[in-house]
DNA sequence: TCTGGGGTCCTAGGACCC
DNA sequence: TCTGGGGTCCTAGGACCC
């Protein structure tokens, strides 16, 4: 989907097209404007001069998306909102309504669905659709049903999309962004030396920024120069996996099917902080956030049907280095009471002398509710591992001796 | 100019089992 | 005195993606 965050806030408020503007912000501006709108006014209504302005914008945070007019300033996704601030002061600052922007990801991927039913979920914003089976996906190389489906989209959501077609996802996801906004792109395998080796290495999914770097100490810049190099030596600076790997998509080759079913492995909640906290210092304030997000987990896990028996914590510090602690329970819960006990735990197994910026709380090790029955009827009697409270245990029964 | 939130997968060492 | 091989699970960190 075309800067989709942005895409579905300009449909509340179309006043605002054209404009640059990026999502990322805090409510407080927005609400204003909303409360003060006369009696029968639209959020349409809202005159632009009412919507907050990235330069007077004081939070924390990132922008998530940017319109395409602000784009043009170089204001981009992940961008800090104080370097955004600096390029480009005038662009309107909305906040993250994710809510709504499920309810719109749903209804473009049914739309998708009824038209071709293999379909693997990307996330909010974005899927792959296997073409070969669906009645005329191959007329024009794929085009035909590519415009069918942008069309249907654009009925049924306002929203617009790009589509890469290709022979496979690697090429696919490569070739939707040949075209953007609203565009086509076809690419065939014997496209590959024109239009896939002169691209940056970085294009390929799956090489972050690592990676890149240590590409790019090796004179690799691009995929052609990637692809240059032979598999053994590819395997010996990057590993048998990863070597071979960076070979196998240097070469446009990938056979992962479109998968279109699966299961959570966890599900967390995070918060960063508006400043900086103290474990000691802000101990209350942390404790009540601390609880709040075992809450949250918990609702989400009931919420969707799911128990899990892995239950850790993440912290950030203010130099922003990350330290995760987790501990596995011999049952499966969903119950915020015991996800805050568990999760407390691993608390205390993490240095705390340093101001945190964020906390975290995950719950790993997922089952359906209903599985989770079943699995928890045959334990493995002999593989009970001991656990940091176990040593506890120990050393109390050895002090009754 | 400091850098969100929610995920997945991989690696590597250690515990433990047969 | 020197000490296998194969396997699973747990834990912590890190790369990467949307």
């Amino acid at each position: 989907m075309d800067a989709f965050y942005a895409s579905v806030e300009l449909l509340r408020y179309p006043q605002l097209k054209g404009l640059p503007v990026v999502i990322g912000g805090g409510r407080r501006k927005v609400d204003e404007a909303i409360r003060d709108l006369p009696e029968g006014a639209t959020l349409a209504d809202i005159p632009v001069g009412a919507f907050p302005l990235l330069k007077d914008y004081a939070g924390r945070g990132v922008i998530t998306t940017a319109t395409y007019p602000a784009r043009q300033f170089g204001v981009g996704s992940a961008m800090g909102l104080m370097k955004a601030a600096k390029l480009c002061p005038q662009a309107i600052i909305l906040p993250v309504d994710f809510d709504e922007y499920r309810r719109f990801s749903r209804r473009f991927k049914e739309v998708i669905t009824e038209i071709a039913p293999v379909m693997e979920d990307r996330g909010v914003d974005e899927v792959y659709i296997d073409f070969t089976d669906v009645p005329g996906g191959q007329r024009e190389g794929g085009r035909v049903l590519a415009r069918l489906i942008q069309k249907s989209i654009l009925e049924a959501t306002g929203l617009t999309c790009s589509i890469g077609i290709a022979p496979n996802k690697l090429l696919a996801k490569m070739a939707s962004e040949f075209d953007k906004p609203n565009g086509i792109s076809v690419v065939f395998e014997g496209d590959l030396q024109s239009r896939i080796w002169p691209l940056p290495c970085r294009k390929v999914n799956g090489i972050g920024p690592k990676a890149d770097e240590k590409l790019q100490r090796h004179e690799i810049r691009t995929i052609g120069e990637l692809a240059a190099r032979d598999r053994e030596w590819l395997v010996a600076n990057f590993g048998k996996a990863t070597g071979a790997w960076m070979h196998e998509v240097a070469w446009g080759r990938d056979n992962r099917p479109v998968v279109t079913e699966s299961e959570p492995v966890s599900m967390s909640r995070e918060t960063t902080f508006n400043r900086d906290l103290q474990a000691v210092r802000d101990r209350a304030e942390l404790g009540a956030i601390f609880t709040h997000l075992c809450e949250k987990v918990a609702e989400d896990l009931q919420r969707k049907g799911y128990v899990g028996k892995t239950i850790g914590i993440k912290l950030r510090y203010d130099d922003f280095k990350i330290a995760t602690r987790d501990q596995t329970i011999d049952h499966f819960t969903a119950d915020a009471k015991a996800i805050r006990q568990i999760a407390g735990r691993c608390l205390k197994r993490v240095p705390l002398e340093r101001p945190l910026r964020l906390l975290g709380v995950r719950v790993g090790a997922l089952a359906k509710v209903g599985d989770a029955a079943t699995l928890a009827d045959q334990p493995k009697a002999s593989s009970r591992r001991r656990t940091p409270d176990d040593a506890g245990s120990v050393a109390r029964t050895a002090s009754l001796f």
